[in-house]
DNA sequence: GTCTATATTACGATAGAC
DNA sequence: GTCTATCGTAATATAGAC
């Protein structure tokens, strides 16, 4: 499967430029000729891709949301304590959120006003609500402080990751500078900023 | 969408509405009409009072705006130590967060399609500016990780703490579970989710 | 202060040529 | 696959009566 530049467009090709167009205007502040200006074709050409602009929304979401859940997937349920699959859980969440940053970006700004939209913010809550029991088992087991409410704590921690997509933009070759920033939201999150006495 | 009440308007009052149907809705999402629906008069009653949509933003989110530098004000800078400082600021900042929830949440979400709203990111990006200096006082006297940049420090717990807006929900008489709130807030970006060992 | 009516523009979407 | 042209609708905003 070679990437080809390519001179015609496909959903997939036309998705990309789409994103990134909601991301700047806004969903609801991007009209067609906002996405056929940035996609060099007419709106009529757009229109023979997708039927609208909501498929877009609902292809770019979809995409985020395939990223996400698939973490949780990743995470081995029966082996080792909780801690250890909510910071990988966490860490792996990170890393979707920057490998994806423009689906999961334009996912985090969905507001409810589509049936797409309301479908969106169901599947997050889901999510949400599964990374909780995650937090749940931890707290059982005695890992986390006894002094904190789980549930928001849960929501405390994923509002933390999830406001990387309000400044992280990725530079070429920066691996390392990944991994770092990784590694610092998981420190932060569990051990606090706090020089340790 | 259609809640009326019919008492006299003034800018202020209709803003209390504008202001809760932009954040329903999104800015980009709401029509002059569907302002006159919830205000309950039409929509040139609306223009009587307010020469646009963009100006019940520019108030809107003015309001934000000046509860959040009020906060900066009150941290008294030549006193003390520079952590404390912080604490100080985180606090306060998720009191104001709380106490004047749905003008900053409307802040916390504009984009930048107009003038307004470029002049509101810019006034955010110097209290973010603001911010970060007291943090790097901080980890100048060692009272924060070495092993953490200050900067992505910095952006990570005012993006937990501006995650707020996304699922806090004012209860009447909370008084106790607002302060709650804002302490557990401030323990878990200083001394972290995990059990102390 | 509020209304109805309307001017003007922009939007999403379609038709049909090439 | 892409284009130009256009339809029908909904948007912001204004005019002028009460």
């Amino acid at each position: 499967m070679t990437t080809v530049r390519r001179d015609t467009y496909t959903p997939e090709t036309l998705l990309s430029v789409a994103v990134q167009v909601f991301n700047e205007r806004g969903y609801d502040g991007t009209s067609m000729e906002h996405l056929s200006k940035a996609a060099g074709i007419s709106k009529s050409s757009i229109y023979h891709h997708v039927a609208g602009k909501e498929e877009l929304l609902r292809r770019a979401v979809s995409r985020a949301l395939d990223g996400l859940f698939a973490v949780l997937d990743e995470a081995p349920a029966s082996r080792g304590r909780a801690i250890e699959r909510v910071e990988y859980v966490t860490r792996r969440t990170v890393e979707v959120l920057m490998a994806e940053l423009p689906y999961v970006t334009l996912l985090l700004r969905v507001r409810g006003n589509t049936r797409t939209e309301r479908w969106a913010l169901e599947r997050r809550r889901e999510f949400d609500h599964r990374v909780a029991d995650l937090m749940k088992a931890a707290a059982a087991e005695g890992d986390l402080r006894a002094d904190v409410d789980i549930k928001l704590a849960t929501r405390l921690l994923f509002g933390m990751v999830n406001s990387l997509v309000e400044w992280y933009r990725p530079q070429p070759g920066d691996g390392a500078d990944r991994q770092q920033l990784v590694d610092t939201v998981v420190h932060m999150a569990f051990d606090g900023l706090r020089t340790s006495h």
